[in-house]
DNA sequence: TCTGGGGTCCTAGGACCC
DNA sequence: TCTGGGGTCCTAGGACCC
């Protein structure tokens, strides 16, 4: 058996966590830059707030159903995960964090009939050591473990956990998950199941696999098999090393300045090469975009992108700054108002395995030593204390995020103050 | 000049996930 | 003025190898 442990809007509980005015009533988180609406609680669902609603176009509704709306908040979002995961990890033998708010369990190892009070527990004790609600599905493969999580969700909130134990626990749980929510189904294959008369996961499962094989390959192949109960995903439980990574950002404010867009781009190599070295690996491609604002019919728009290549793959910040702007001076244009740019990394090798080039002049030692005493600086006193000086002080590029709760848990400074009258 | 049978690597595009 | 930011896997086709 395997378990899904999913947080219940997930970013919106961390708020509640550390803010007592806003529980029992709507509350949205919006993305980067205060686009659009990215989770929402259970209140604001209610109200017929749709996942992606544009924040700009619903500024009167927010204000006139008392919708409390926050920017993202990443670094609580992300700290408040770890915590949750720890407290996970404790309890069970063998698990997979599978992205910021779920986590699959292994049961293999478990006594089979109490895998429903494990969960439960697990459900309480994540909430007693976090504050933050979980779901919980248990079931033999890790698609109807999805399929059981959501199952809960929507039917048994209060009990918080579905077991697929049985032929009829399955059916149940699947005649009432449509197509589109099915782990592997998105937008098309939906539309395209939907036009077969292909409606919910239990007509899915009486499907021909051969026909399956033909509209959506072996992946669908796989999660019909899933579904009927057959295990084709396995626990991965050792994160592999990213084989592309991408730092991106949308400007608060249009920039037309290339001394601001500089700095953008050198920031998001460096924080590229922050990456690499986390994940103890080198790359050679360096791939660098910029954007105007697309929406804006009423402006010349301008995409243009770089790739460049590396003599010798490299995890160093500074020659990724290096690379990434000489790639920006390529494509810059003066005259247009630019919304959006990004660095992407590829060619990515473990940094033990670098081919060196004969002719390579570059003194890596020097940057490696560098790098490892940044690293470490940021690492105790906080990021960007030291940082390459091409990457400015300004940040006239920055977020938007005129909604932002504090870090409760990462900055000394922020932390909440209780008063206590004796 | 054309023929056969076996491969690899790379890229672009399309689907999906959170 | 205003529209997120990351990732994965699979397939088909082309270039090239012996």
């Amino acid at each position: 058996m395997f378990a899904l442990v999913d947080c219940n809007n997930f970013y919106v509980s961390c708020e509640r966590v550390f803010n007592g005015k806003i529980h029992h009533k709507p509350v949205v988180v919006l993305s980067n830059n205060d686009g659009c609406v990215i989770a929402r609680s259970n209140e604001a669902k209610a109200l017929g707030i749709k996942m992606g609603a544009l924040a700009f176009e619903n500024e009167d509704f927010f204000t006139k159903n008392n919708v409390e709306v926050f920017s993202s908040n990443y670094a609580l979002y992300g700290d408040m995960s770890d915590r949750v995961m720890k407290t996970i990890a404790e309890m069970v033998p063998d698990m997979e964090v599978y992205s910021i708010d779920e986590a699959f369990i292994d049961f293999h190892h478990m006594p089979y009939e109490d895998l429903e009070a494990l969960a439960q527990k697990i459900r309480q004790r994540v909430k007693q050591y976090t504050g933050i609600p979980v779901s919980i599905g248990i079931a033999p493969t890790k698609t109807l473990a999805k399929v059981a999580n959501r199952y809960t969700k929507k039917y048994l909130p209060h009990i918080g956990v579905y077991q697929i134990d049985s032929d009829h626990d399955a059916e149940k749980a699947l005649v009432n998950t449509s197509v589109e929510d099915i782990w592997g189904v998105g937008y098309k294959y939906a539309k395209m199941l939907n036009e077969h008369n292909i409606y919910n996961a239990l007509e899915l499962t009486y499907a021909k696999e051969e026909w399956i094989r033909q509209k959506m390959h072996v992946v669908g192949v796989r999660m019909l098999h899933e579904l009927q109960g057959t295990i084709c995903y396995n626990l991965d439980n050792e994160p592999s090393p990213k084989k592309g990574i991408c730092v991106s950002r949308s400007f608060g404010q249009s920039q037309k300045d290339v001394k601001v867009i500089t700095e953008a781009v050198a920031t998001f190599a460096a924080r590229c090469g922050e990456k690499l070295r986390k994940q103890q690996s080198c790359a050679h491609i360096v791939h660098v975009f910029l954007y105007t604002n697309r929406h804006r019919q009423d402006q010349p728009q301008y995409f243009n992108s770089k790739v460049l290549q590396l003599p010798t793959s490299t995890n160093s910040s500074i020659e990724i700054i290096r690379y990434a702007l000489r790639g920006l001076e390529l494509i810059f244009k003066s005259g247009y108002s630019y919304k959006k740019a990004g660095v992407m990394i590829s060619g990515i090798v473990p940094e033990n395995q670098v081919q060196i080039d004969l002719f390579d002049t570059r003194k890596r030692e020097i940057d490696t030593k560098a790098m490892k005493a940044l690293d470490e600086l940021n690492r105790r006193m906080g990021r960007d204390t030291v940082k390459i000086a091409v990457q400015g002080f300004g940040r006239d590029w920055h977020l938007r995020q005129e909604r932002k709760s504090r870090c409760y848990t990462t900055r000394w400074q922020e932390i909440l103050e209780v008063e206590a009258w004796g």
